[in-house]
RNA sequence: GGUCCCCUAGCUUAGCCUGGUUGGAGCGCCCGGCUGAUAACCGGGAGGUCUUGAGUUCGAAUCUCAAGGGGACCA
């Protein structure tokens, strides 16, 4: 049964509805059971961080996932299709803070660690709730009362089963390694949780006198807080160093740099002249002894300690001499080691100086800088101060500088397992090829040891228990728990809690702690693919649905969870966790900027659905880029796919008016059947609407999500909107019985393109495919339970499609001269002359001769022979077409001249028709003034004129009276119509 | 410094892989037309150094190289 949809595309209240019918008709789970028993599909959703709200990358993110499950549900598959949210981290951890008003780990641990975890847990919740609401909205299914959160005890218990994993290959080890620290947070960050932008910073050269008294080294640094840890000099083996004498109004002095820098270093000195005393390698300096600038006591002092060492990242710019503290660079602390030098570290968790640097032990590392530069002046070790702009690290949450601190920390040795990584990345299908042949490949290729652990409480614990005497266990699962002291079961496993549970050591029967560190965020959403199967603890939905097919993210993943996966998934099942991996971009601001608060340019996905509706903004998602590439998000985008959805859902609107009024029924009228009465315009939309599909097909195959949405905007707006629906509204209008089966032809049609048109729209916008789904007499629960469409090639008729294209060629030829000659569409044409290249042409075009009579609105169309022209007393301008020549004849007979009036009549009475808002239906009495001369070309068509405006009586007199009475001025002459609807 | 992506009308973009009449659209602007599905639409107009330069070629928006600009990732 079709049903009258309502007659404007009000999406909001669409969207409220068809919600509230899923919601009524448990239709997400009917099409889950639907497709209970189809190949199983498992796609895992890459966990959003949970922070309350989502944004339009996140609208994005969930759209494409929506589209490919609803697509592939609709091909068979049985999808799961669980979401995730992560939810341990410092992001909370930080906001928990703020809301709380804690500002240190010392605050935290007075407060109580229980306390801090619990409300980290309820605000993470929270969180999640509201995330979950959003994502409805925008239409997305997916298993909203079953997702995986990383909080829950059975995901941290897979998260430990990894680790031990780690530990049986050897790939987890404890490191005294300098690793990038966040002096607020007080704990390590990865490379992933480290943005950098610009920051000036001071850049100065400081002398670092040599023992002998023959001159000092010369180096620089941005960073004069780490001069206290300094322990070496390096330089490289192969560049050419000099002792250089420096000389100008203040004096002289011998320093030791890259011979090429002299110059340079001359001006940065204030100096006016230079001289080389002598030259030599970088490799002749090795060994030279200087004087640190500060004496320190606490500096373990070893054979190599400040001397100058050889190293091969020295680079040739400044004065070519590095300063180099083991315990402040990562570079620095692998120098150190080659000579044996311990690295020196007396930098506190709080970014403060410690004790060992007495000078100025309390203070803040990063605000000392002034204070130091003052010292070395003081001391005349001081050669040049200025001011450098770079690119600086900030911890990713509190934005706080980064530094670098030397701290024993637990790793992932990558570097062990990157062979197998990068075979994998081979094995994967990546779309676009390049984000895995050449983004991931790099970052895999560069890989280093993963630093997994994080001196912080909302996470997962390390599970990882040392022994005084080095002995150390990994536990992997609860079970093992049970041997240790303190444990209950069923008792939390976050912190505080696990931090109670004990175990005695096999070996010296001591006691074995814990390391009171968390994991890495990163590798909570590493072991996704499995913690969120409930692996190992329960193996049956993991024998259900490993391995995982698909995932889908945005390009920073290349170095998040792409790479956290792989590393995770080849530790634990020698494999990625993937079969296929899409890349999508970012949704930028209009400009190309990203969005931030902080700019004041964010765009509320939520405000746009409330505007224009979810399905719009999915469209708009989708068409305005390729998936892979970022979009600069245009205020118009939205609304223009709007028009889109709106233009359909007026197709759609007519169709179901008219089919209700005739009381059509689509199963009483099968293709085997109609196909008899098609018109060769029913067999081209047949035809298109074919072709639609295959296409569709094969852009969801490719992932090419941009050219589906753009083929279907063509397919709707021109081909069904603009071109079909106007050739078949006479015939939707007919009341002639005999022709009851050539409309009934027309319905067939229509009905057949809005439905494939409502099936393949309905994994991008599925609100408005299920309200024309379910108002057309759509079969099913939802349309999302019916199965993909297939292209049926034997309906593809490419003469047909030619010939039609030759003919909406030459319509809109006509169009363009009757503009230039000021002809109306209304008035016709006498005869418009065609003559193709060949035969062929002519007869293509002949094919449609009653289509282009009727569009270009012609009385006559005349096929010409080769080289024939016209037979008319004047002569008439050609115009050529893609495959002939057409000639138009603007001759105005008297004929023509009634019937052009009679259409101005018609359109003026059509026109008052509507603006009284009367149903199509209604029968109306009517009443005409005009000139004698017009009247009487009126009464030849009055019946006509009549049977078109529905008027049961057409009277033409001076005064005319009715419900509604207008004068009207056509083409320079008043006509007055009353019009008043019939009892 | 390295790697990757991008650069076409005022804005957003198609075309590039596979070189070939006059580089298509949409939005916006101006003029005209059409309309009983359509607060919609159609036609015309204005608007392009296809970022620049070099090369390959009979022929380059398209292929190659270099430069510039934007973005991302790394060091």
């Amino acid at each position: 049964m079709i049903k009258q949809i309502r007659a404007n595309y009000d999406a909001k209240g669409i969207e409220k509805d068809v919600q509230e019918y899923w919601k009524q008709t448990d239709a997400y789970q009917k099409t889950k059971e639907h497709r209970s028993g189809g190949e199983r599909f498992y796609f895992v959703d890459g966990p959003p961080y949970t922070t309350g709200a989502i944004h339009l990358g996140t609208a994005m993110n969930k759209t494409v996932k929506d589209i490919l499950i609803r697509y592939w549900r609709m091909k068979g598959y049985n999808v799961r299709d669980q979401p995730g949210f992560d939810m341990h981290g410092l992001p909370i951890e930080v906001k928990v803070e703020k809301n709380i008003g804690v500002h240190s780990k010392k605050d935290i641990e007075e407060l109580g660690i229980d306390k801090f975890v619990s409300t980290c847990r309820e605000f993470a919740l929270s969180l999640h709730a509201d995330m979950t609401e959003q994502f409805k909205q925008l239409g997305v299914w997916m298993d909203w009362d079953r997702p995986y959160q990383t909080i829950k005890l059975d995901y941290l218990e897979s998260a430990w089963w990894t680790i031990q994993k780690a530990e049986e290959k050897g790939l987890l080890k404890p490191s005294s390694r300098v690793v990038t620290w966040c002096p607020r947070c007080e704990t390590a960050l990865a490379e992933a949780e480290i943005e950098y932008w610009d920051e000036t910073d001071p850049s100065i050269m400081v002398r670092f006198p040599l023992r002998d008294g023959t001159g000092s080294l010369l180096i620089w640094t941005t960073t004069p807080w780490t001069l206290a840890a300094n322990m070496a000099v390096a330089v490289h083996p192969d560049f050419d160093y000099a002792r250089v004498r420096m000389s100008g109004d203040s004096g002289s002095e011998d320093v030791i740099i890259l011979e090429s820098q002299a110059e340079y270093v001359m001006q940065k000195g204030g100096y006016s002249s230079f001289e080389v005393v002598e030259r030599m390698k970088g490799a002749d300096l090795e060994g030279m002894d200087y004087m640190p600038p500060f004496e320190i006591e606490a500096a373990p002092s070893s054979e190599w300690s400040w001397r100058v060492l050889l190293a091969d990242y020295v680079e040739q710019d400044n004065t070519g001499l590095v300063h180099t503290a083991p315990g402040h660079g990562p570079d620095d602390y692998e120098t150190g080691k080659r000579y044996g030098i311990q690295p020196f570290c007396p930098v506190a968790e709080n970014g403060r100086y410690t004790d060992e640097f007495p000078l100025m032990a309390g203070k803040k590392v990063k605000t000392v800088a002034d204070e130091v530069i003052k010292y070395l002046d003081e001391k005349g070790l001081l050669y040049n101060t200025s001011k450098i702009k770079h690119r600086y690290g900030h911890c990713w949450r509190c934005k706080s500088p980064i530094i670098y601190r030397n701290t024993r920390q637990w790793f992932i040795t990558v570097p062990d397992i990157k062979d197998e990584m990068l075979a994998e990345i081979d094995r994967v299908k990546w779309v676009p090829d390049w984000a895995g042949s050449t983004r991931e490949k790099n970052w895999v290729e560069g890989a280093r040891d993963w630093c997994i652990s994080r001196q912080r409480y909302w996470g997962i614990p390390m599970p990882v228990w040392e022994c005084e005497c080095g002995c150390r266990k990994v536990v992997g699962q609860y079970e093992e728990l049970k041997e240790g002291e303190g444990y209950t079961d069923g008792m939390d496993t976050h912190r505080p809690w696990i931090d109670g549970v004990t175990f005695t050591c096999p070996k010296c029967g001591k006691t074995m702690r814990r390391v009171p560190d968390v994991l890495d965020v990163w590798f909570d959403s590493g072991v996704a693919a499995w913690a969120d199967l409930g692996y190992p603890r329960r193996k049956d939905e993991f024998d259900l649905w490993w391995p995982p097919r698909f995932i889908v993210e945005a390009h920073d993943q290349t170095r998040g969870w792409f790479y956290s996966q792989l590393g995770a998934g080849v530790i634990s099942f020698d494999r990625a966790p993937y079969d296929e991996v899409m890349m999508h971009g970012w949704v930028l601001d209009p400009k190309g900027q990203k969005m931030s608060k902080s700019l004041g340019n964010v765009i509320e996905p939520l405000e746009l659905i409330d505007q224009v509706g979810a399905d719009s903004l999915r469209f708009y998602l989708i068409k305005s880029n390729a998936p892979w590439e970022d979009t600069a998000f245009q205020k118009d985008g939205p609304k223009n796919a709007r028009k889109v959805l709106n233009t359909y859902w007026n197709v759609v609107n007519f169709a179901s008016t008219y089919m209700i009024i005739d009381g059509y029924d689509p199963e009483a009228h099968p293709l085997s059947e109609m196909s008899a009465y098609l018109r060769d315009e029913d067999r081209w939309m047949i035809s298109r609407t074919e072709k639609m599909k295959a296409e569709a097909t094969e852009y969801l195959e490719s992932r090419e999500l941009h050219k589906l949405a753009r083929m279907l905007d063509e397919y709707i707006t021109e081909d069904l909107s603009r071109w079909y629906v106007c050739l078949v509204r006479d015939r939707s209008w007919s009341e002639d019985s005999d022709m009851e089966a050539d409309k009934n032809a027309s319905y067939f049609t229509l009905y057949y393109a809005i439905m494939s048109t409502a099936l393949v729209l309905a994994p991008i916008a599925p609100h408005i495919s299920e309200e024309v789904y379910q108002h057309m007499g759509g079969k099913l629960g939802s349309v999302h339970m019916e199965d993909w469409p297939v292209c049926d090639r034997t309906l593809i008729d490419e003469e047909v499609e030619h010939s039609m294209s030759m003919v909406k060629d030459i319509v809109d030829i006509i169009a363009a001269e009757r503009a230039k000659m000021g002809s109306k569409l209304r008035w016709p044409l006498l005869q418009v002359f065609v003559r193709g290249n060949d035969a062929d042409a002519n007869k293509s075009v002949k094919r449609f001769d009653s289509v282009l009579c009727d569009q270009a609105n012609v009385k006559k169309i005349v096929y010409l022979g080769k080289d024939e022209i016209p037979s008319v007393e004047k002569d008439i301008e050609p115009v050529e077409f893609s495959d002939g020549t057409v000639f138009i004849d603007f001759n105005v007979t008297p004929e023509i001249e009634a019937e052009g009036y009679a259409r101005e009549l018609i359109r003026r009475i059509q026109q008052m028709r509507k603006d009284m808002k009367l149903n199509v239906e209604q029968f109306i009495e009517c009443q005409v003034s005009a000139e004698e001369r017009l009247v009487g070309l009126f009464e030849t068509w009055k019946d006509h004129i009549s049977n078109e405006v529905r008027a049961k009586s057409l009277v033409f007199t001076d005064s005319p009276e009715g419900a509604q009475v207008k004068t009207w001025d056509v083409t320079g002459k008043d006509i007055t119509i009353g019009i008043s609807p019939c009892q």
